[in-house]
DNA sequence: TTTGTTAGTATCGAGGCGATACTATAAACC
DNA sequence: GGTTTATAGTATCGCCTCGATACTAACAAA
């Protein structure tokens, strides 16, 4: 019958969760945006840890972006060191008390109490339908797709414990590789 | 691996919908937040289409509400008429001028995009994951579910064609059973 | 060295949002 | 009846998001 109800259906999900996120986020004097960069931080890894990599995520200019960053600065949840090898790159890391809140605002209540009340199989394939339509919708928008690192094509499997990045040729650690890069992509189709 | 993969997956999705709803009514000067309430009156039916239903539906204050109303009133896309049994209640009607930009610009061309990729069973699959996410949710959460009149528990069948709200005991036309209702109330479960 | 590109910041204006306070109408209670 | 209470909606304030524009600093390429 109705033609774009998924499109309906995602737009009052996101809805609700980021009114859920407002809610829980604003004792603490943050708003939806603050953590899901928060977030994003927290996942990152060595090649995304920056303004520029958060940009790109959240699909905001950099401007706006910057001026996140420099709300979770003051609130000391991140703390922005100068990249040594390319003096304009700065270097984003959460600090204890960012780690803190994130893990306790995030996933919110609501979400865990209703993929609680979901069975295995249904929470499964919608997972897998979920990661379909991010997955296309990110390449329809030639956007980046922000995957995590070991599900990358340029990610180079040298030994039982060791990895490299194909793109940058460095080496990688296991935890590592279990990150977001901004550099991801995905491993052709078939 | 990932506990709440799907929670990631729905912001992630959200926000990139998010995102291009905000380009999209940029140049009409709208914002996401004015295009859902647009789409929510163009579907309310007749006990929905006051700003307290929109309140509930966004999921915001009732003074965030009616700024947003008074927006769309001033760019002339929606028209407010009194009451005539409740004097403090006002309806809210899309203008012709409304209704072309909510089509032109709902669902967002991202979407058609990749909703197009996506094969039928895949889609259908998810749209039913989709709903039970957001009943269980709903219900979490103690709000309204705003679902279409006809699957209401307050539905009632008199004939071919004849239909009745239970709870107000009014009579219904065919058209009307197919909108949005703010007293939704799914079926209770077997 | 000049020219161009990239990373990031600063500032401005429109608007979202919650909080609070307010008005007007309706309903419930005695 | 009249009083209280609840409901629908608006107005105003302050903080924040967001895009647009303009800017600086550092790297890269010519």
């Amino acid at each position: 019958m109705e033609k774009h109800q998924g499109y309906e259906l995602l737009e009052r999900i996101g809805g609700l969760l980021r009114a859920e996120l407002r809610k829980r986020g604003a004792e603490y004097g943050l708003q939806p945006t603050h953590l899901h960069a928060l977030g994003f931080f927290a996942q990152a890894n060595r090649y995304s840890n920056t303004p520029a990599a958060l940009t790109e995520y959240l699909g905001v200019t950099k401007g706006t972006a910057s001026q996140t960053l420099l709300v979770l600065e003051n609130l000391d949840l991140v703390k922005k060191t100068e990249d040594a090898q390319d003096r304009r790159v700065v270097r984003v890391e959460l600090t204890r008390r960012g780690q803190a809140i994130l893990a306790a605002l995030v996933p919110p209540e609501l979400w865990v109490a209703t993929s609680a009340k979901l069975n295995k199989r249904e929470l499964d394939e919608l997972v897998r339908g979920l990661e379909k339509v991010l997955r296309v919708m990110q390449q329809a928008n030639g956007a980046r797709s922000f995957g995590v690192c070991r599900t990358c094509r340029h990610f180079l499997r040298e030994g039982a414990n060791k990895f490299r990045c194909g793109l940058t040729q460095e080496p990688l650690k296991a935890a590592e590789s279990r990150k977001i890069c901004r550099e991801h992509e995905a491993v052709p189709a078939e």
